[in-house]
DNA sequence: CTACTTGCAAAAAATTTGCTGCTAT
DNA sequence: ATAGCAGCAAATTTTTTGCAAGTAG
């Protein structure tokens, strides 16, 4: 439940890691089990949901809490958004932002101290405007 | 699965609409389901989670995708933004928008067609504030 | 009428947890 | 040494679904 003090890299952990640093799409928990499988034989789901906690708790990867049922990770730490299809759920990574001055707006209209935020954008993918189309 | 050609406003719909609307806080399908007992002592858990999905299907609801594990539901249909206490995952609404030119922008980065966009502010509320002061 | 909806119960999907033995530090 | 982790399996939590009977339009 809690982080613990001191956090070690293990095999499993170093493995994820790596599997979701050279992704660049945005598996959920069971996409990288069957993935890290082929690695890691033996490793097991519960270890999977774990460790992908553990490595958003700190840092490392992030969490993406956008629409549909299941959590997806980012191998990706740094700052950036999202576009997400309508149709097809396909989920990319976009480089804009909103201004920096938006944070504070924000504070100051609802009193919460604004740290950050996230956006999602959605749309329709190019491929399925061709289906559409 | 398909939502219906014919919409009908039975009586738990019609409930759960009005619920939800006076509600001003962000439930989830089964704080809703508890909620709809004291009016409605015979709904199911099923229709509430049919009701809800149909009604944001339809757009008189909206379905909010935030951290957490579970689904919330949203009375006010109106395009808005969410913030939230990254302690106490307390949720407001906010009305500030991002400039219009900014769903065409990513347009024009990702080759998606946006039509919208949702953002989540994330921060301390002013209770939370007090709490670790 | 009849397409749509409900309540109920069972199933499925997603995530978490208890435990015991192993391992990184 | 020892706090932290792994694997496994069982339990929980959240959501969906099949079905037979009821109802709005």
């Amino acid at each position: 439940m809690d982080t613990p003090v001191n956090l070690r890299m293990t095999k499993q952990r170093q493995v994820i890691l790596d599997e979701l640093r050279k992704m660049h799409t945005h598996p959920t928990a069971d996409e990288m089990y069957r993935l890290l499988r082929k690695r890691l034989p033996k490793i097991s789901l519960g270890t999977v949901y774990r460790n992908l906690e553990v490595l958003s708790d700190v840092g490392l990867i992030q969490k993406i809490e956008v629409a549909g049922t299941q959590k997806r990770f980012d191998g990706n730490a740094s700052h950036h958004h999202h576009v997400r299809c309508a149709q097809c759920s396909r989920l990319e990574d976009v480089y804009v932002d909103v201004d920096v001055e938006m944070d504070q707006k924000v504070s100051r209209l609802t009193e919460f101290e604004v740290a950050t935020h996230r956006m999602e954008f959605v749309g329709v993918c190019p491929n399925c405007k061709i289906a559409t189309a």
